[in-house]
DNA sequence: ACTACTATTAGTACCAGCTCTTAAAAAAGG
DNA sequence: CCTTTTTTAAGAGCTGGTACTAATAGTAGT
């Protein structure tokens, strides 16, 4: 049965991909084989044991702590002058991605550009009221997206904010942000 | 030697805070103390074992991971009718607010929208060229909110998507997305 | 000095969840 | 049938502990 085993490993990879708090034990019964059978599996899978998998996780979790300000800007802020310009960059990771295709999906491009046009606003609230948005071009897993954010207009209680993002300074995508605003409430 | 013990607990308290991956030998070294000393201050200090220590520790990144936009669809899918229509939920929760005002960032509702509007379309790949999108009233923390998506007309390579999102049968998002699609590549 | 008490250390048995090694049984293929 | 692959078993050893018992050191009270 070799196309047993070979089933059953994609299986176990893809089950200690999905719970990574699985014992051997646990496996071996879910697979309906014995513990060794999945050690050799693992083994030959060059899969961990249950103890350093926890602790790769919760490596990454010490790391990224600090480096997750859960943070009101979407991208790094660069550059910000109030009410008139600002620029940010987001790198393109495997969470942004389409799976399948590696393409960015679009409301991360819209994230960064509606976030930067909430910052650049100089008042206590700042919403979208409306958006007119294009992609222009295909962002892949991997580039650098610079927002470049532009005040157009600011009128009672609306501004404008024209934003283009560049990867290389192609132009990836494009939009017209009208802010509400208002210094009350 | 009372205040030595009280002294060392302190530190011994901060230590692991700091450096939750140190096991008792280590920390039995580093305060010129035997092991049975550590495990009895961490008896009396209720501090758990390393390895529970840091399974607790992974057990938070687990938790976050998975409750970040790792899916492809913003908000739970309940209806689906390919090249038709689709609707979902989302629960409007503390990570999708400002924290000061407590209402919902635009970019969230733009994501959920977005990603129903990728969904509707049977194809296999779908992307958002432009989007025309007004958000219409603000949306608080603890709201549920509910994107209808509609195909309104489908043509050589484009297809237009309305989405409206509704909290209790208000309209509080509303966007014509243009999406661009291929069966091939 | 004797006693009481706390703090510290030591030692033993046990546990989960493994690794590593040797070996045998079972299944599949030629 | 024999060979090879796959699976299972068995045993020793490891880490980093828990739980429990007991001995020892130090300190204060009377």
């Amino acid at each position: 049965m070799k196309r047993n085993k070979q089933e059953r490993q994609k299986l176990l990879q893809s089950t200690i991909e999905g719970t990574p708090f699985i014992t051997d034990e646990e496996l071996a019964k879910r697979f309906g084989v014995s513990v060794q059978t999945i050690r050799l599996d693992r083994l030959e899978l060059s899969i961990p044991e249950l103890r350093e998998r926890i602790k790769h996780v919760a490596q990454q979790q010490l790391d990224t702590v600090k480096a997750l300000p859960l943070e009101e800007v979407i991208g790094e802020m660069i550059d910000l002058q109030l009410d008139e310009a600002a620029i940010s960059i987001l790198d393109i990771q495997r969470e942004h991605v389409f799976s399948r295709t590696k393409i960015a999906r679009g409301h991360h491009l819209f994230a960064q550009a509606n976030s930067l046009a909430v910052a650049v606003i100089n008042d206590e609230l700042a919403l979208t009221a409306s958006a007119n948005i294009r992609f222009t071009r295909q962002v892949k897993e991997g580039e650098r997206v610079i927002a470049k954010a532009r005040v157009v207009s600011i009128e009672e209680a609306r501004t404008t904010v024209e934003v283009t993002s560049y990867v290389d300074k192609e132009a990836v995508f494009s939009g017209e942000f009208i802010m509400y605003r208002s210094t009350g409430e």
